[in-house]
DNA sequence: CGCTTATGTTGACGGTGTCAACATAGGTCG
DNA sequence: CGACCTATGTTGACACCGTCAACATAAGCG
């Protein structure tokens, strides 16, 4: 069924693979516009049409892309929760991380929220999934003796207002001040009856 | 055919407003995808080229919907919060009202958070600026006693906090539980020291 | 080996945003 | 009043885009 990952070495070598990266590539340069089927065609040096082979069209690659960054948010988050030993500063890490991360890669942070309005998303769900988790586990654990739909307005909370500042910023609505930004993160108040 | 109504004096009549208001007309139908400059013209029963005498390109015409967006916008927030007589429930009035504004047009939200990244945005921040103020404003009233700079963490918080809440319940990675949604911004806590 | 299938290419189609050239309506002024 | 002038709208073309059908080639397998 050729899931995810393949050997090599096949006609031209893993074409699907190059794809994406020659995507990433492009999306680290360009940050204004977006990308075209045709230029991530161009930049890997293959023909447009030899897209196809690997996906059923446009929206599918930008889903695998937007998938490969989903993943990557999760590993930044993980990682910036694990090295805090605390509840709350890992909480407060891992916020910061999803902002960080943002900033670091605007085009693929746009491209992951706005090109998959449409529901799909698959793969986009499953890494979302795992920082999804990350954040429901950490609420729980801030706040033990919370009812679950306590928790629930807390993860949204936090979700939303971490996002919220990922997206105005790179829309340059609020400055990217640093110290406002961290003080916006790490000043979330959980709800608390 | 299915032209706009009015009839106005110039020689083809008020074009301009015309084109805006197919388009925006088009933008309440069409969920899914993003409206073309060839399209409005075709609502508006106009040639392509014609767009170019009112809008230097199809950025443009889309800033000016997005700023007309931004000013319902503000309408409505403005209206919501006048019908609160107290500082607190008008604050979260305003807050409700910005993410009903954002569910009941979620094309045109969209337009405005996201095709406006790059600069420009001249009209829309003039309008954004509406809200903007009013959220200063109460944020100011609420906290009375706070400093400068705890005002304006609560402010990007607040802000953030219901963008966020808009952008993801459009994106479908939040479910638009209304009451989830009414308790996340009505349990909003500033930040006190 | 030859067959089948996976992969990649060429060429075309309809669509787009935009430009240059042309046409016309409306107001201005001799 | 009629002649110009500019604002406005149209036609046709260009380059580009996403996508399809037809063709070409390479790889694996009997």
């Amino acid at each position: 069924m050729a899931t995810r990952d393949e050997k090599a070495t096949y006609h031209h070598g893993d074409l699907r693979r190059a794809l994406i990266d020659s995507a990433l590539h492009l999306l680290e340069a360009r940050e204004d516009a977006d990308i075209g089927l045709r230029d991530v065609a161009r930049q890997t040096g293959v023909s447009a049409t030899a897209v196809y082979r690997h996906f059923p069209d446009k929206a599918a690659l930008y889903a695998a892309l937007a998938a490969e960054g989903f993943e990557r948010l999760a590993d930044a988050q993980l990682a910036a929760a694990g090295r805090e030993p605390e509840g709350r500063t890992a909480f407060r890490a891992s916020g910061q991380a999803y902002l960080r991360f943002a900033l670091a890669n605007p085009a693929l942070f746009r491209l992951m929220t706005s090109h998959m309005h449409r529901d799909g998303s698959a793969g986009a769900l499953a890494a979302d999934n795992r920082a999804a988790r990350l954040l429901r586990e950490q609420v729980a654990r801030l706040m033990p003796a919370a009812s679950e739909a306590e928790r629930a307005v807390t993860v949204v909370q936090a979700w939303a207002l971490v996002h919220g500042l990922a997206v105005l910023m790179l829309g340059g609505r609020i400055p990217p001040d640093a110290a406002l930004i961290e003080a916006a993160v790490n000043e979330f108040r959980p709800w608390r009856h």
